[in-house]
DNA sequence: TCCTGTTGCTACTATTTCAGTAGCAAAAGA
DNA sequence: TCTTTTGCTACTGAAATAGTAGCAACAGGA
């Protein structure tokens, strides 16, 4: 059987048995793919091409996985146009965008 | 020579041949245990055992990479007391913090 | 000085995850 | 019907991670 293993805030997640949400979330974000994935679908809905396109040619096994995850952790959605955040997920997106600030000021400090 | 392949921004990284800081920083964070050790780096100093057995018994060949990466992106240091965040790092931790709040909507979101 | 414990690793093997390619069934046009 | 697009699954090889062992350097204490 698969042992799916979906983080999942209040049980216990790869590297964590204290089951706080965090722990569901560092481990959710740790997996490859993941912030990409949603990083991608901050805009419209992308279809499974669309989306693999996007990620740079990411192997379709992995994908799927990938979207399995974000599926049960509630953060997209499957439409008639494709995959999209839902509302958690576009809340999600928003604190992210804050990263990507974050990223800018990274950069210069590095140079 | 190593082929550490340490995320930068500026520079491509995996998944993204963009350069786009933002593209380093899901590289970096999208591998498992950096998150974690940043999270568990957010008080005190820890000593590389004191940080090994804070993330549940981490094998010590993937914490010494993590570290590595961690310190050749600015966000942690050693010091005589053990490894602490950089003013970067701890900046990061912030923003880091954000998504804490937000775990804890999802976590009651899901129920 | 010798013994004991701590620290920061490195080395090695086993398992899991990810990459890369091929291809197929269902739906949508043309 | 023929062709294209879409959303996958299957398979194999490569890379990342887990798990265990152990060593050199240093710090006490006796």
């Amino acid at each position: 059987m698969a042992k799916a293993k979906i983080p999942t805030p209040g049980k216990p997640v790869r590297g964590s048995q204290s089951g706080k949400p965090v722990m569901a979330l560092i481990d959710l974000m740790g997996r490859r793919w993941i912030l990409r994935i949603l990083w991608e679908l901050r805009g419209d809905p992308l279809t499974f091409r669309a989306l693999q396109e996007a990620c740079g040619g990411i192997s379709p096994s992995v994908l799927n996985g990938r979207l399995s995850d974000l599926r049960e952790a509630s953060l997209i959605e499957a439409t008639g146009d494709g995959y999209k955040l839902t509302a958690m997920g576009r809340d999600l997106g928003k604190e992210f965008e804050a990263l990507t600030h974050w990223a800018e000021k990274w950069a210069k400090t590095l140079k």
